[in-house]
DNA sequence: CATGAATGAGTTTTCATTCAT
DNA sequence: GATGAATGAAAACTCATTCAT
């Protein structure tokens, strides 16, 4: 999806800036002025290359969305059962979202917009990360390694937070400079640290204790 | 903060209105006239009473994030011991998203838009929310009832998927139908109970197994 | 005209704060809330007192041009013979000018306007002193003591720099503070000695000299 | 300044357009809308040529004022000496005004409005003028050829009455069709030739006399 | 493919005026 | 008389989209 090779054409130009665009200002915040400017294009290639705004802005989520749970699949499948492959799938996740900081955002906005910009292509990719930790999860159960807990709800706890970190960059450093001075900034990895704590600490099984 | 004695019907019929327009479209896909039409004002009173849309936004941000953190430290103040505390506190906060489904839509869009509407006041209250925990967990760690964990991460672990819950539902709804369809679905009751499950074993000193 | 026992009520108020604001923005850059503002007045008097925008111009304008022309006249009637008393006339005029400075940018502004506000009685007054010097001229001339020139053109020799100055201060004084700055501030007294001097030499008959 | 070759059709148009409607209404009292109707242009494009309305007037001050001084003093550079330059210099003005009507207009707008919309280029070009009749002037005194007077009032004795006969026009033929029914209308040659001779009166060495 | 200009339908904002009290 | 709120029509300005070259 992204590691085409990229010849720095016009049409990859515009992706970029809307990407940064629609991240900045969302979909309606967004002037097709301001990403041919950024783009260093002409407003009318924007028309030519992708026919209108909204379908720029459906290109730019396909592009950021589109292969993402194969990818994360991959990463995982050859890790030895369910539990590791589960915390490899989110290692993935979070290295992901490190490497590709616009996707949290993008994924927010349309969350927010209710998905009204997603073509089937693009959801079936969401739909297919949900039935990936669904399945590992109905495995880790059945095999006794995972307390029985709604994948949904492990699944949020874990890339909510991710995703919220990742997003709320530009807010904290906007507001929180007086709120934490000493310095220790927390970090992306601090916080994946921590979410994998907390998953193992969620799933483990209480009759492991006894 | 909303519950006041309402008086001014336009003023407050049009922050009623923008709250339900700005949560559903954001900032710049709202449109002043439906606004006032949903108030069922002429559009020039929001100018009268606000004096721009940006104005009215940022009213809007003040009614509902204002006097959030006084409002959550108060239910939780007699609460007895620092764990049960910040249970308490995130029990007002999961009851106050419920009561009021249109604060995380609002708190999610001021984040991803960097908090660039949020004036003083606004900011001083949302760290106000941090700097209660933060406060309290100092106070847990200090008497051995929670391991030392980063705050900023607990608040985190527990706000993010709540809100994301919360203002997931339309997109949810538009696109998981095939997704889930056994019926089970998920409700933001189930999901506190299992975050507070979560953070009970987050929080739960270690030495306490030996 | 404006010498009326002033008790110091809103319609007063109203008129007076009319009078500063037209003169600087102009009919229509003036805002009727600005003029109900610096008179410390509701918007809704303007309507109760002079009942539109338009008609509380028209007082304004009435109020500084009505009775112009006898007060002029009367300085000058008991003059001896007609150059004493054409220049006693514009001695007047210098000091009204002087006295309520609104008078010339009103004036102008409604000569840019092509007198569209005017009503008869404004009028009439305007035509009044025009008539007075054109009397006067003939009388002059009659009796061998000016030159034969056009009485318009005179009245404009004297009038047009008397005004543009008086108008022009605000535009000198952000314009030209690189332009003169050796102090020599030019003054209104110092023109009109000039204008006095100069219509002295415009009106002296050449038969004299020979 | 205004000759040039006209091939932006449009913004040309928009110039002239804007120029007629803001010499009509000035600038509070035109609208956007009748500029772009009268240049036969979409309204819009006056924002994209001009960025916005208070743009536009600057560019129509600009354009009649922005050349000026520098059209003037080559008219009058090769008189010969200080008196005839100063005749011709002032003569090619009344050749503009009599060219270009709407010179005298937006320059008492802009002086009833105190300059405010004036950028620097503008107010140098002005200056210049200023400065040309001084530096002429204290030519002329130097050498015993002009009498020792203010170049300001000097200066103002002559464009004032002409600028204001200019600009009075529509007033006159609004307000004096009965002052002066004897048909001979004044004229602004005529006007000019009593300007010509008040102020060789004016300057004229009182030692000639003796 | 690329560009600068153009377009039309909005969208926000303004403002004189009126109303209810 | 006086006030704060309300109104409707218009004004300035914006923006996605298209066109001619």
């Amino acid at each position: 999806m992204v590691g085409e090779i990229e010849r720095h054409d016009t049409r990859q130009s515009l992706l970029e800036a809307a990407t940064e665009v629609f991240v900045e200002k969302g979909f309606s915040g967004a002037r097709v002025e301001e990403i041919a400017r950024r783009a260093k294009a002409n407003k009318a290639m924007i028309y030519y290359h992708f026919g209108s705004k909204e379908k720029l802005y459906r290109a730019v989520l396909l592009h950021h969305i589109g292969g993402l749970h194969e990818e994360m699949a991959r990463v995982a499948e050859n890790e030895d059962g369910p539990v590791a492959r589960l915390m490899a799938f989110y290692a993935g996740l979070a290295r992901t979202f490190q490497g590709r900081p616009a996707l949290p955002f993008i994924m927010f906005r349309e969350i927010l917009a209710g998905g009204v910009h997603m073509d089937a292509e693009v959801a079936r990719a969401l739909k297919g990360v949900l039935d990936f930790v669904a399945a590992t999860m109905r495995e880790g159960i059945e095999q006794g390694q995972m307390r029985p807990v709604d994948p949904l709800f492990v699944h949020l706890s874990i890339i909510a937070p991710m995703m919220l970190f990742s997003v709320g960059r530009p807010f904290r450093e906007r507001l929180l400079p007086v709120a934490m001075p000493e310095g220790s900034m927390p970090t992306a990895e601090g916080l994946f640290a921590h979410l994998q704590d907390v998953l193992a600490r969620t799933l483990r099984p209480e009759s492991v204790r006894s």
